[in-house]
DNA sequence: TGAAATGTTGGGGCG
DNA sequence: ACGCCCCAACATTTC
């Protein structure tokens, strides 16, 4: 008897079972042709080269997430569920598909060009073998390419992107998980198991904070989710931007891996404005979140190396300083500057930061200390759990000024004001910046005003329980503006 | 999804 | 009662 024909259901940036349309396509192609289905996930240097420490550790959690929830929802008993390799994605395929009845291969699209190219070359080899071969959209509610001016080029500015969006076809619902998946049973070659993959925090365990924090997988998701428009949705438009409050979703970890769909997040909101009058406004605020997410990615797809090269060119002459040291106290939320190191601190510890402490310690980085945004990227890539191929150069870029819609570069953030208008008490610097707990409200984020009574009587000394300001922030802005000078003057 | 510098206005103190 | 000054408070411009 001839082995049944197998779906191969490739997963990679969509490690759910609900709203998966590659996986309800890879069923469907099953039932019809009495097959069963092969759910794989590569580690190829496509998705490696892009993983750092913090997103490393979130794979594997999620990777295991997955795998028991397809045991889970296999038709039998099996604990040959999600099948891992190591490798060339395309040389991993082909493998498979030399010794097994591989028939059809799913997968769910990227947006990144290494693996646009990888996916492209992928199916037309595929195609070539005679495998039916589908890519679906599953992972943003509108394809970079659905998505044009009047005038058919493609958007440089967030407001007129998002307005676009909403003008055409309210995105699907969600699609609910599959009730039963028949799992190929067999031996595969090349298999591996999840620690070959060597993804766990080395040589120590330094992810106890991210663990805290975090649940990977798609009941994390879902339940994440769904707290967050229980309890925090209804303050999300006054409170956003408060760190010293919480109330954003922090689902972008689980966006990140797919373990929640954009579908779902955004008739989850839409749901709870239909259901809550006058809540439309602090709906539609979060989703237009999603709506930056969904920009990240249309940018990313048009401009391919976001990650190195400015998208405004002029930027290409930009005087960066190399100050080995001021990085190394940034990355250590050493600077001096309290909401600073707040949150460069948050994030070494939870793999995670506020958005709007994101946007503090951008500006810090790349105009009162001159570095150049490429370094502030590589620490983000490598330390938070979010970090994506899109969000995070785009976001660089917007902070640096030059990207797109982005933040000019003579908008320098005042980590004083900042601090005093959005942690007026100063309750996130004393969580994360403990030798700073006693100091009086009215210098937590500038304790070098401070006198030297008050200073005592806080138990800090500059210079030894907490840095001096790495520079003055009047000295630091100025130098920024006369940077910015120099070269608009190299380019003309 | 800035901050600082500069400009304008109007109330109040005061000679 | 008036002009003058000072300076918040707000608006506008500049980076």
């Amino acid at each position: 008897m001839t082995e049944r024909p197998i779906a191969v259901m490739w997963f990679r940036n969509d490690l759910r079972l609900a709203d998966n349309p590659a996986l309800l396509a890879a069923l469907k192609w099953a039932r019809e042709n009495d097959g069963a289905v092969l759910p794989v996930f590569i580690l190829d240097p496509v998705i490696s080269d892009q993983l750092g420490g913090a997103t490393k550790w979130w794979l594997e959690k999620s990777l295991s997430a997955l795998n028991k929830d397809i045991a889970d929802h296999g038709d039998t008993k099996s604990d040959r569920a999600l099948r891992l390799f190591k490798g060339d994605a395309k040389t991993v395929l082909e493998a498979v598909a030399d010794h097994k009845p591989v028939q059809a291969v799913f997968w769910n699209r990227l947006y990144d060009q290494p693996s646009t190219e990888r996916d492209i070359d992928i199916k037309s080899v595929l195609q070539d073998r005679g495998l039916t071969c589908e890519s679906h959209k599953a992972n943003l509610l509108f394809e970079p390419w659905e998505v044009k001016t009047g005038s058919g080029t493609d958007f440089k500015v967030y407001s007129p992107f998002w307005r676009a969006c909403q003008k055409l076809p309210t995105p699907r619902e969600p699609y609910s998980k599959p009730k039963s998946i028949a799992l190929f049973k067999g031996d595969i070659e090349g298999q591996i198991n999840i620690t070959d993959f060597d993804l766990s925090p080395k040589p120590v365990n330094w992810a106890e904070g991210l663990e805290e924090r975090f649940t990977p997988g798609e009941q994390g998701a879902k339940d994440q989710l769904f707290e967050f428009i229980d309890d925090r949705l209804t303050d999300y438009a006054d409170m956003r931007d408060r760190p010293d409050h919480r109330v954003t979703s922090e689902l972008s970890p689980h966006l990140r891996f797919g373990e929640i769909s954009p579908y779902q997040v955004w008739h989850a909101a839409n749901h709870y404005a239909d259901a809550n009058p006058g809540k439309g406004k602090t709906a539609s605020k979060f989703v237009a979140e999603l709506g930056w997410r969904e920009f990240a990615h249309h940018i990313l797809f048009h401009a391919t190396d976001l990650r190195t090269v400015p998208l405004q060119g002029q930027f290409k002459n930009f005087p960066w300083s190399e100050d080995a040291k001021a990085l190394r106290a940034w990355q250590k939320g050493q600077t001096g500057f309290p909401i600073v190191d707040a949150g460069m601190r948050e994030l070494w510890h939870t793999g995670y930061m506020h958005n709007r402490v994101r946007m503090i310690v951008g500006s810090i980085l790349v105009k009162h200390l001159l570095i150049h945004w490429r370094d502030g990227l590589a620490w983000f890539d490598d330390t938070l759990v979010d970090a994506c191929p899109a969000n995070n150069p785009f976001s660089w870029q917007w902070i640096g000024g030059c990207g797109a819609d982005a933040a000019p570069y003579f908008r320098i953030f005042n980590p004083v004001l900042q601090g005093e208008k959005f942690d007026p008490k100063g309750e996130y610097v004393r969580q994360w910046v403990p030798e700073l707990r006693d100091m009086p409200e009215q210098y937590i984020h500038k304790p070098w005003e401070a006198s030297p009574l008050i200073l005592k009587a806080a138990g800090v000394t500059l210079g030894t329980t907490y840095p001096e300001p790495l520079i003055g922030l009047k000295e630091g802005r100025e130098r920024a503006l006369e940077a910015y000078q120099d070269m608009k003057k190299a380019v003309g």
